[in-house]
DNA sequence: GCTGCGCTTATTGTATACGATCCTCCCAAC
DNA sequence: GTTGGGAGGATCGTATACAATAAGCGCAGC
């Protein structure tokens, strides 16, 4: 998700990102198909520029495209799951030392903001919303790391995580507890390099304990769906 | 650079392919421009292709696509290539403990195998074949540890640092010296996962210790194209 | 009644056409 | 001689048209 920047009216950035957003908050289930026709028609714009957008998405592989199929959001395996976890235990403590020595009064109420609005999501109800704005907390403490690079990679992963709990996440989506976040927060606020990498680590363990990585895909999906998630009708 | 399955003719992705293959031997330097027409009269296909190729491209940070512009060879900045290699510091020698574990003896033939290429390829003079075959084990180490997830990062890593070796390599191009390789090679066929470990580190940070990232880019380029690289006229 | 085949239809793959934007080069004016 | 503006050309942005593939459905045959 490298996408904030809807500048100079990039017509495929921007659809890629609504759609990558409807994903982000729920709306859009892992499984469900994207046809070019009916995005084209729901954004007004022709195919050209929906197949774009859908080769951007299946790049962050929020969809996967499947030739003359179509595109589908991505139903990540349960190893696919445990892998981006994995990474993300590895990348984002990194990150949250390196952001701990730059984090900026302005950061932390920034920071804050995020927390406050997720909590006010989630209580109002809007586990979507809420999911979103938990995700963006983890992007922009990597943003704060000054390393495009890495903020890229967490982004991405963050974005495959939201597919993740939508399919193994326990319904009541409390994916992200409340004194995680802030508790990651102090850490940053206060300059505790230590702390602040620690916190981190401790609290992407337990997003991934939180999961239910132990069943398959509890998403209740057609039959249809069920089994032609095996291309080649595997053995 | 998620890109070795050129399974059922898929043309943009094979296009994308041959046009990384083109950056990655530095027969593509760095700010070429890419037109859309002369890249389609080459493979003999329309722009449509050609574009989707290019997009893809772009999303693996190879080229970048300026609006109304065309697209270019990527110029990493000197920042951008401390951030490549100090992400793969963290995520290659991760990799290689993993990979460490699970080493068969068929693997450990074909890692020497790439590094016997490889040294043919820098004797013949071809030293664009040889940096490509040394990214190329790089991948292969990080795919022992079958984490698709990590694999995919870190060929993302090595292709753009194919991009600094071009702008920021010493010309005589020994980025990767031939024992290192091997020392890596040595401790994955033994399972010495702390020797792979620290192997790999040793050897990222030699990577970027070879590198001239002080001064501007050394890449010799027309008087236009140095000074179209700051897009809003930067103050 | 069930199975297998062929047609129909819907959707994607690719090419091409047209409009928009930017670059270049020339010419006039200062 | 330099600078500003404008016409021309080249290239990209987007839409649309046609071809190709796959899915769905009905019918015939066993």
């Amino acid at each position: 998700m490298d996408a904030f920047r809807q500048d100079a009216e990039d017509l495929p950035g921007t659809i890629a990102v609504r759609l990558a957003l409807a994903i982000h908050e729920h709306r859009l289930l892992p499984g469900t198909k994207l046809s070019e026709d009916e995005v084209g028609s729901i954004y007004g714009v022709s195919r050209t520029l929906v197949r774009a957008a859908l080769l951007q998405l299946s790049h962050e592989q929020l969809v996967v495209l499947r030739r003359n199929r179509g595109a589908f959001v991505t139903q990540p395996t349960i190893k696919e799951a445990h892998e981006v976890f994995e990474v993300r235990a590895l990348l984002e403590p990194h990150c949250a030392r390196a952001a701990a020595a730059r984090t900026t009064p302005a950061d932390t109420a920034r920071l804050q903001a995020i927390i406050d609005h997720e909590h006010l999501a989630r209580d109002a109800g809007e586990n979507g919303i809420a999911m979103r704005l938990s995700g963006l907390f983890h992007i922009e403490v990597a943003r704060l790391s000054d390393q495009r690079t890495l903020v890229e990679f967490i982004a991405h992963l963050v974005a495959r995580s939201s597919l993740i709990f939508a399919l193994y996440g326990d319904q009541e989506g409390a994916p992200c507890s409340k004194a995680s976040h802030h508790a990651i927060l102090h850490a940053l606020a206060y300059h505790d390099a230590d702390a602040a990498e620690d916190q981190m680590r401790r609290h992407i363990l337990a997003l991934v304990a939180a999961l239910n990585l132990r069943n398959p895909p509890a998403a209740p999906q057609t039959l249809r769906e069920a089994l032609e998630t095996s291309p080649g009708l595997a053995p």
